[in-house]
RNA sequence: GGUCCCUUCGUCUAUCGGUUAGGACACCAGAUUUUCAUUCUGGUAAGGCGAGUUCGAUUCUCGCAGGGAUCACCA
């Protein structure tokens, strides 16, 4: 069996820190399983749904370096979930419902204030013929509950009944349906709602495994079922946590801040946002990964957690200063290029150390190639110290060679010494090794500088 | 309110009845850098509470507390 799985995000909204992770997880047990990936965007909701967001999770995904072999979208589909759902009511698993949703809400409300569970009380399924036709006549569309196997025969009183599965993350998993609502699957305008058209799209692009939320871990027992009474046979199921914030309170409030784009903007790099979301809430060790191969190559379903995991920005923050600090000067020389940074791997490994995003380079190539605000702490003493200063050409011995002179002439030594020359050479008080920086930055610049002069 | 899930260092986690409770990040210290950062080495630090089972419980059972999820003509 061929492994297929899919992403199925809604374009509702844009990707974010919690709703990639479904993303990164199904790209990696793909790779991990040599199977197929699935971009399936589920447009179901035409009130929320839009081009622009869709457009926008293809960015997102693209910039993360995830890519897909194959994509549908649910709107396109149309006929063909007709076509099922003709299939379901003629097999009498689809029923006829009437209320108008203020009468389901106020059901809802009257047993929830009688401390019972808000289920459907399948009074469309009690509906007589005579019943139907005077609705009909009346002009009434009927919405389409799917009915679930929860009775014993000839009764319409659900009684426990278990779903099971062997869940690829939570292990064994029971969902009691006899619990739960017979699901809306066709609303009164005749367009199918999620719970069917991902159990439609499911069996005909033969998905074999659905990694997701387990926010839908209840979806699962009903579409379980759904499977079931379509002839199919269900894929394996794995539901990972969700996040919370870093408060230990939900992460749903705080998203906007938490978008791709945003991580994007604020300068992280794509592989280290992909190696938080892939190893958060995962035995292995949360550490940046140069390459999604790499990840792929330890990836298990079986080391995520069961228990929610807090997303905290500093944390990606601190991998992604990593992941900078390890990059070579091959895999980065094509951006530094493009802002107009020269230097070449002397200048970038230089200056990596000192860096939490990559745009922040841009403050030391000002230090080497431009022009820079010194700070004079003690005039006399950098006047001293440009006494000193060993003629061109330099290498990496001038730094010693010159600070040497200047202790032995100011009797200054460890940071006194050294304190007051970076900051009249670079206007920091702290940046990279000074002997490696002092050469890039050149003798005319730090004359300048030790002068007083932005060089 | 019903149902499901979770609870080990500050954080992410390992442990499948007997361990000096391990690792990673963060933090602290030392080394390197005669400075800060980087890098390297070392260290501090944990089983929510209460019962029960057992020779023995972080591990199994129950209760409580806390957290998460779900109960839409959203996905």
């Amino acid at each position: 069996m061929t492994v297929a799985v899919r992403f199925a995000p809604s374009p509702t909204g844009r990707l974010h820190a919690g709703n990639i992770r479904p993303a990164v997880l199904n790209a990696l047990f793909t790779r991990a399983h040599g199977g197929t990936f699935l971009l399936r965007l589920d447009d179901t909701d035409k009130e929320r749904s839009t081009q622009a967001f869709a457009d926008g999770i293809l960015a997102d995904l693209t910039w993360l370096g995830l890519s897909w072999d194959r994509f549908a979208r649910q709107s396109d589909r149309t006929a063909r979930y007709e076509e099922v759902a003709t299939q379901l009511k003629a097999a009498g698993r689809l029923y006829a419902c009437y209320e108008t949703a203020d009468d389901l809400d106020r059901k809802r409300k009257r047993q929830l204030a009688r401390s019972m569970p808000p289920i459907y009380d399948r009074a469309g399924l009690r509906l007589t013929a005579v019943e139907q036709a005077e609705l009909a006549a009346q002009g009434r569309k009927p919405h389409w509950r799917f009915r679930l196997e929860n009775t014993e025969s000839g009764s319409l009183v659900p009684v426990p009944t278990m779903v099971s599965w062997n869940d690829l993350i939570r292990g064994d998993q029971m969902v009691d349906v006899g619990s739960l609502s017979d699901p809306v699957l066709i609303r009164e305008d005749g367009t199918a709602l999620y719970t069917f058209t991902s159990v439609v799209d499911d069996i005909d692009f033969a998905i074999t495994h659905v990694i997701r939320g387990e926010d839908h871990v209840t979806n699962s027992g009903v579409q379980v079922q759904l499977f079931e009474a379509l002839g199919a046979a269900p894929p394996a199921f794995a539901h990972h946590s969700l996040l919370i914030g870093a408060d230990g309170q939900a992460l749903s409030k705080r998203l906007d801040s938490l978008s791709i784009g945003g991580f994007k903007d604020a300068g992280f790099e794509p592989m280290a946002v992909l190696s938080h979301a892939a190893l958060i809430g995962s035995s292995d060790a949360i550490e940046p990964h140069a390459a999604f191969e790499s990840l792929a190559a330890q990836f298990s379903l079986s080391k995520i957690s069961t228990a929610p995991a807090r997303f905290d920005v500093a944390e990606l923050a601190s991998v992604n200063a990593k992941l900078l600090h390890k990059l070579p000067y091959d895999a980065v020389a094509d951006r530094l290029a493009a802002m107009g940074i020269g230097g070449g791997e002397a200048f970038w490994t230089t200056a990596r150390a000192n860096i939490q995003v990559l745009g922040d380079v841009a403050t030391w190539w000002a230090v080497v190639a431009g022009s820079v605000p010194p700070l004079i702490e003690d005039e006399a003493f950098t006047r001293t110290a440009a006494g000193l200063l060993p003629p061109a050409p330099w290498s990496d011995a001038t730094w010693a060679e010159w600070t040497n002179a200047v202790k032995a002439a100011t009797g200054a030594k460890g940071r006194a010494l050294f304190h007051p020359l970076r900051l009249a050479l670079t206007g920091a008080d702290h940046g990279p090794d000074m002997k490696s920086l002092l050469p890039l930055i050149g003798y005319d610049r730090t004359m300048a500088r030790l002068n007083g002069q932005p060089g």
